[in-house]
RNA sequence: GGUGCUAUCGUCUAGUGGCCUAGGACAACGGCCUCUCACGCCGUAAACCCCGGUUCGAGUCCGGGUAGCACUACCA
């Protein structure tokens, strides 16, 4: 019987969810969408000493943010949500979606594993370990070296449970069988084959914080809440053998899910994983939020706060290791949905380039109308204005008439400012390049005499000012150039700028008067 | 060191034996447009890791090198 699609995103809450986190959920979720399928999130916090206030909060408002939608597990709740608060809910029949409360279910398999003789309870300290690694090079602990350790296969049962009793820490491991050629079938690479001699015998559960180790944890709850496909990094490929014995072990193998071991994001520069050190050391987020880690006390910047629209994000994310064949570029959730394929996910790992992050907010940008960025754009205008000590009420058509000019120049909302701050607030000093180059010698009189014009000049509209000004030029031999520009230091500051009649069109008759008599004076 | 994965312009990639004198996009550079700066448009430069084999024919299939990456914890 063919199962329902369910998938998985099984984070750890050891800080902000990183931008490769954040692919492997969209490919999840993209699949699940695909094959109406179920988006499971479930959280794996099994390392009682690395787990981070506020991380689990932080995953589930990335994840909201950017439209990824969760159905069953931990998600946010859509109500609080709207009321401004953030409430973690979770929903479905599967008992906690945190393995930290799910002690008691691993109790009963890792017992199960003990029973059939799949593990056994090892005593060796973290030290003894240590030293032994040291002493012995490539020492690992398996079929070779178990008989030497300290373990319920060396001390016998008895002896072992004598020890437990006595409440010595312990841990379980995982019995791996020797020669054994172990595949996995994988959806993006197809078969990989490794022998079970290179396997160590993993730690499944320690005593010392009554928890299981991300692997049994994982395999038991991927199987307990049927999860079919598991889509995950590229770095779990060398523990997906044991994964499969696991499976086998607990007899598990027929509804053992697919698995997809996706390409890894890479530094920009060099080689290597993308880490949130090259987001610090290039000057880019790493992160879909701003991060506040109250552990450490660090601040990580976010896509978000640095004036990403969240569907640039994705698109931006699911082009990087996944490409459709032909030439398009722009894609909707809606369109990833139906067009994705792990097939065609690509198996080369792929650098991050922020370079063309950029573009994609740029192009998700354009396309948006200028009322809906002005309505972005007006608590970043408020902010500058504030700041420059300018209190003038901002009308908010007028804003987007000057987005609409402007907004083909920027990447980011926050940096519409640069392009149009001039439209609120007159300049008060020109800048030195564009005077020495547009700012001649009859500008002042050129200056003079434009101004004698304009003063008398009803119709302020583009047309009628071009028909003023355009003859006068002419008719003097000034040069179009030489007057318009020295006009458009007068009114923006320097050289740039979208046309001259837009500009005098915003800022109205007597505001432009003013800046060319202010300019004939400063300058 | 061991094991595994991977390999097309600087980067993301298209390419599934002849459509490839290898296509698109970002970035770079040049030109056009123009009152400026941008946008836009047009163009330039830029790649099949190496060596063998299979084949009439290989970027595409196979083998071997090489390089890069990942893993090698009582982390995930």
């Amino acid at each position: 019987m063919e199962r329902q699609v369910k998938v998985r995103f099984a984070p750890s809450p050891t800080g902000a969810l990183h931008i490769g986190g954040v692919r492997t959920a969209l490919y999840n979720y993209l699949f699940a969408r695909q094959h109406n399928g179920v988006m499971l999130l479930r959280i794996e916090d099994t390392d009682s000493t690395r787990f981070v206030p506020g991380a689990e909060e932080y995953i589930l408002e990335a994840l909201d943010w950017l439209g990824i939608e969760i159905d069953e597990g931990l998600r946010l709740n859509r109500k609080a949500k709207a009321e401004g608060r953030i409430e973690i809910e979770s929903v479905g029949e599967n008992g906690s979606y945190r393995q930290s409360e799910r002690r008691e279910i691993y109790h009963i398999y890792v017992k199960q594993l003990l029973d059939s003789g799949h593990a056994y309870y090892a005593f060796d300290t973290p030290e003894e370990l240590e030293a032994k690694r040291k002493e012995i090079p490539n020492f690992q602990y398996d079929a070779r070296t178990r008989m030497q350790m300290q373990n319920s296969l060396t001390l016998g049962l008895e002896e072992s449970l004598r020890r437990i009793e006595n409440g010595e820490k312990y841990v379980v491991r995982f019995k791996v069988d020797p020669d054994e050629d172990v595949h996995v079938q994988d959806l993006i690479r197809g078969e990989v084959v490794i022998n079970s001699n290179i396997l160590d015998d993993k730690v499944l559960y320690k005593s010392a914080d009554d928890l299981p180790t991300y692997h049994l944890a994982n395999i038991v709850d991927d199987h307990l809440m049927e999860i079919t496909h598991v889509i995950r990094g590229e770095e779990w490929l060398p523990s997906a053998p044991l994964h499969v014995l696991l499976y086998r072990a607990f007899g598990w193998q027929d509804t053992m899910p697919r698995f997809a071991h996706l390409p890894l994001l890479l530094k920009p520069d060099g080689n290597g994983k993308l880490s949130k050190r090259d987001g610090d050391r290039l000057g880019f987020p790493v992160f879909p939020l701003e991060f506040h880690n109250q552990k450490d006390g660090t601040v990580s910047s976010g896509y978000r706060e640095s004036g990403y629209f969240p569907e640039a994000v994705i698109n931006f994310l699911a082009l990087l290791g996944w490409h459709n064949t032909g030439d398009q570029e722009i894609y909707s959730m809606d369109e990833l949905i139906e067009q994705f394929s792990l097939e065609r996910v690509s198996k080369a790992g792929a650098k991050f380039d922020y370079e063309k992050g950029k573009w994609f907010n740029h192009q998700y940008l354009i396309q948006k109308s200028d009322e809906e960025l002005a309505e972005l754009f007006m608590p970043v205008l408020e902010k500058h204005l504030r700041d420059l000590g300018v209190s003038r009420a901002i009308d908010k058509t007028t804003v987007a008439k000057v987005i609409g000019l402007v907004k083909d120049r920027v990447n980011f909302v926050p940096e519409l400012w640069e392009q149009c701050n001039f439209f609120f607030v007159a300049p008060t000093e020109y800048d030195e390049k564009s005077l020495q180059k547009r700012w001649k010698e009859d500008s002042p009189k050129h200056m003079t005499e434009l101004l004698a014009l304009l003063e008398k000049q009803e119709d302020w509209s583009a047309e009628a000012l071009d028909g003023l000004v355009m003859p006068w030029i002419n008719e003097k031999e000034y040069g179009v150039g030489i007057v318009m520009n020295a006009f458009r230091i007068c009114l923006v500051g320097a050289a740039r700028g979208p046309h001259i009649w837009a500009i005098t069109d915003v800022l109205g008759k007597e505001e432009t008067l003013r800046r060319v008599k202010t300019a004939l004076q400063k300058i």
